[in-house]
DNA sequence: CGAGCGCTTGATTGAGTTCAAAAATCGTGG
DNA sequence: CCACGATTTTTGAACTCAATCAAGCGCTCG
């Protein structure tokens, strides 16, 4: 409604879709984000690296998920995340210019609040976890949160996740593996 | 613009300044929340309960902070947090109803997108503080969000927010005490 | 003014980390 | 397709930070 077709068209070229090879990195630490993704196929990660050197991953994004430095992108400031592509992936990569056209469009403005709101429950239901859960209480969290996953994504990287060292990751999937065929 | 004397009139019911003193429940876990408060003086936090009784603040709401359960108000879904005065406390309360309806004005989409991206910009830096800091770090950083608020919250509301004991906080201003004056 | 709440301190325990090394798996080039 | 090097996972042992349990102190507010 109200949107020419040479508006349409001229929208195009801001939404592409790519497929970037495992190991690429989509967004790295301190560029300036222009873009946000969503996956067909495959699987991204954001992570951000402490001063310590650690890395802490952020999100995973496998399928129909969505992921994007919204900080960076919004407020115009250095990426403190890099999003890389833990498998081949098959990406529509959305171009800021292409928000900020679409902006104004009412149904843009409704799919955006509820893409941010959802995001909070995401980020606050995992500050709960944080706070209260055990090593066993994350992984199985993880699990019920991203399906599947478990098995696409090396074990280092799930510790990584969750806050905890891989070593102990392995000790508590032991322990999970003795208490259920018994 | 575009906006008529009978209409903001109509609003104006819709928000409120209310003083509450200490110890008011403004929101309780399991209701609905149907307002979000805004605060001029006096202290808020809101706080999750989890599985084992145990309490975790999610947020501190001094001078001029927002607070609200975003969620509860946005999904139409029971509350899983707790909104309390910790000091008499005097608060604009924003009716769910005067949000809907100013949803359609540009200004507001704005200043609410703003306050949605700060959100989550905060959540964000907290997870990552949860994911690597020390319990130092985590009592520092504390400080620094909250500059003079670890003279006005009980010590075993901020170890609730920083997900360490009372004992352990005791501890890290101790040994923060001693190491300073030397 | 005293009962309860919050803070401190001490002793002990425990979940998870660290360090080290072996075992398993992956992936890449010949 | 196999083999070899690299990466990931597992396992073990020692250690560490913070939790728990317990007791005593001090404040405040009812």
């Amino acid at each position: 409604m109200g949107v020419t077709d040479a508006e349409l068209e001229s929208l195009l070229p801001l939404i592409k879709i790519k497929v970037y090879p495992k190991k690429t990195f989509l967004l790295r630490d301190g560029e300036l984000a222009k873009n946000s993704f969503y996956v067909e196929k495959g699987l991204l990660c954001s992570y951000s690296v402490d001063g310590k050197g650690k890395q802490h991953i952020i999100q995973f994004a496998p399928e129909d998920w969505f992921i994007s430095e919204r900080s960076s992108v919004y407020f115009k400031i250095a990426s403190r995340f890099t999003i890389e592509a833990l498998e081949e992936t098959t990406v529509v990569v959305i171009d800021k210019e292409y928000t900020d056209y679409v902006s104004g469009w009412p149904a843009y403005q409704e799919k955006n609040e509820l893409s941010l709101q959802t995001h909070i429950r995401h980020l606050q239901a995992r500050i709960n976890m944080l706070l209260g859960a055990t090593a066993e209480e994350k992984y199985l969290e993880f699990i019920r949160l991203y399906p599947g996953l478990y098995q696409r994504v090396p074990q280092w990287r799930i510790a990584s996740y969750l806050g905890i060292t891989p070593e102990s990751l392995s000790r508590v999937r032991k322990e999970l593996a003795e208490r259920s065929h018994r």
